[in-house]
DNA sequence: GAGGCGTTTTGAA
DNA sequence: TTCAAAACGCCTC
């Protein structure tokens, strides 16, 4: 059981979804609802005002490039170590930089899963937050991303990166 | 540049 | 337990 906050940006409305232990996942504008399906109970209402503000905060920073400042804690409860790993690494990545699925494999101490880390960066449940769209694949080439492409490449103009292409060189 | 194969992890059957 | 899929990387032609 989770609680869930609408969050007007610029970009449209994002909605959080927090449980007690902290946010636990954040849609894209007119995506659908993912069902509750953890085991968490629903935040203190304290918890759950402050968290939204430092959600809401983040949120628009990094939207417009900037340092998202204070988070507000994830709640990861269910995803794989493997995973939580990479969603760490993910999390070192400063705005304006970008990495590579290797770099971040290497980085976890997993350097040859390249591919696994591509496949815990989709099953990343708190996009933006969790700069997965400052991933990309060798050789520059966007990768992809679970919000779609054109979110990801939005995402890094705003960082101040272009992209060249989304199909392979 | 295109295609194929290796590697690692995950989730479903 | 097995097998297929996946947001990849690298080698070969």
């Amino acid at each position: 059981m989770t609680c869930s906050v609408s969050i007007a940006t610029s970009q449209g409305e994002f909605t959080a979804h927090f449980s007690n232990r902290g946010l636990a996942r954040l849609d894209f504008p007119g995506r659908k609802h993912h069902p509750d399906q953890t085991d968490a109970t629903m935040p203190a209402a304290r918890d759950l005002r402050r968290w939204q503000k430092l959600t809401t905060d983040a949120l628009r920073a990094a939207l417009i490039g900037a340092k998202p400042g204070e988070l507000p804690p994830f709640d990861w409860h269910g995803a794989t170590p493997f995973q939580q790993s990479i969603w760490r690494e993910l999390k070192k990545i400063p705005p304006g930089q970008t990495s590579s699925y290797a770099e971040l494999a290497t980085a976890a101490d997993h350097p040859r899963a390249a591919r696994a880390t591509g496949g815990a960066c989709g099953a990343n449940p708190i996009p933006i937050l969790v700069p997965c769209h400052r991933v990309l694949a060798a050789g520059g080439r966007i990768g992809g991303f679970s919000g779609g492409l054109d979110w990801k490449r939005r995402l890094l103009a705003s960082e101040g990166h272009h992209i060249r292409s989304a199909h392979r060189a």
